[in-house]
DNA sequence: GCGAATGTTCGCTT
DNA sequence: CAAGCGAACATTCG
């Protein structure tokens, strides 16, 4: 599912959901896609722990304990995070299982409040988990060599200029590379630069100062405006099986080869820049004349 | 059967 | 040594 606008809105889902449940017990059936430690110590370590809260960092997921131990967490392509009643049938290709209750004081002695299931499914695996402990820096996830967030005030012209200015590859390349921008992917790439009328093939170093700024004001026009429309209720969530790419609908560019741009109705046209499909319209993302 | 798919990393060749 | 490129990871879908 994920970029940046997909992984906000499973935080905002999963996070109030999961606020102060302790983690009763983790069952992981791919020890593979626990990346840090090893998947033994990893439920070990988790086991008897108490969630405090969650972010995002780029297309990262963080699940902070009141330990101040952390989970961190990476869906790749096609992972996915679900939090479910404890007796719902399992999806297919579930490889974590945190058992989680909320725990109730009740004079003495502490009773278990119901039992819910946060489950991490993934059909082609590549999602990884890594756990860090208190003051464990993480030289592990890579989420240490992100770079600015979208939203953030530091995302301006002259950041993009100064850091990527100079590069000969494709512009659409360097939006793509998470140690400059965190969270973009191909599909808002290609939105962004339609946004911006920038051809994705450009060599960033032909891009002026106009085109920088045209994109910086795209970046987190296009980003928030897909965490908006991405919006859904947990239940609706939980029934889609958080599968639903409602952003689908609102794409003007991304999927939409062949069919009229929605700006001035040329046919949308496709061609591969740095191995990823890219979707563009040929009149309003003009290559550079020759 | 083949090619691509919302991601990232590794390794080989210029 | 850096940049560029393809392969690899594993599965599904058209």
């Amino acid at each position: 599912m994920p970029e940046l606008p997909e992984v906000e809105t499973i935080k905002s889902v999963i996070e109030p959901q999961i606020q102060g449940l302790m983690i009763d017990k983790v069952s992981v059936k791919r020890p593979e896609v626990v990346a840090y430690p090893a998947a033994d110590e990893f439920c070990g370590l988790l086991t008897g722990q108490t969630i405090s809260h969650m972010t995002r960092r780029g297309k990262f997921l963080v699940i902070h304990l009141n330990s101040d131990d952390r989970i961190i967490l990476h869906l790749r392509m096609t992972g996915c995070l679900l939090l479910t009643p404890a007796d719902h049938p399992e999806e297919k290709h579930t490889h974590v299982i945190f058992k989680l209750s909320n725990v109730m004081e009740r004079g003495h002695s502490t009773e278990k409040g119901q039992s819910v299931e946060l489950r991490f499914s993934d059909t082609r695996r590549f999602g990884r988990f890594w756990l860090l402990k208190k003051d464990e820096a993480d030289t592990y996830s890579g989420i240490e060599k992100l770079g600015a967030e979208p939203l953030d005030k530091l995302l301006t012209a002259e950041y993009l200029n100064a850091h990527l200015g100079k590069r000969k590859k494709a512009v659409k390349e360097c939006l793509l590379d998470q140690s400059i921008i965190a969270g973009i992917g191909n599909i808002y790439s290609d939105e962004i630069l339609f946004t911006a009328g920038i051809y994705p093939a450009r060599p960033a170093n032909s891009l002026n100062i106009k085109e920088w700024e045209r994109l910086a004001a795209a970046i987190p026009e296009r980003i928030s405006y897909f965490i908006e429309v991405n919006k859904i209720t947990p239940e609706e969530y939980l029934e889609t099986k958080g599968q639903d790419y409602r952003n689908t609908p609102f794409l003007q560019v991304y999927g939409r080869e062949g069919k009229p741009c929605p700006k001035c109705g040329e046919m949308l046209c496709r061609i591969v820049v740095g191995g990823r499909g890219s979707v563009y319209c040929p009149a309003c993302q003009k290559d550079l004349e020759v």
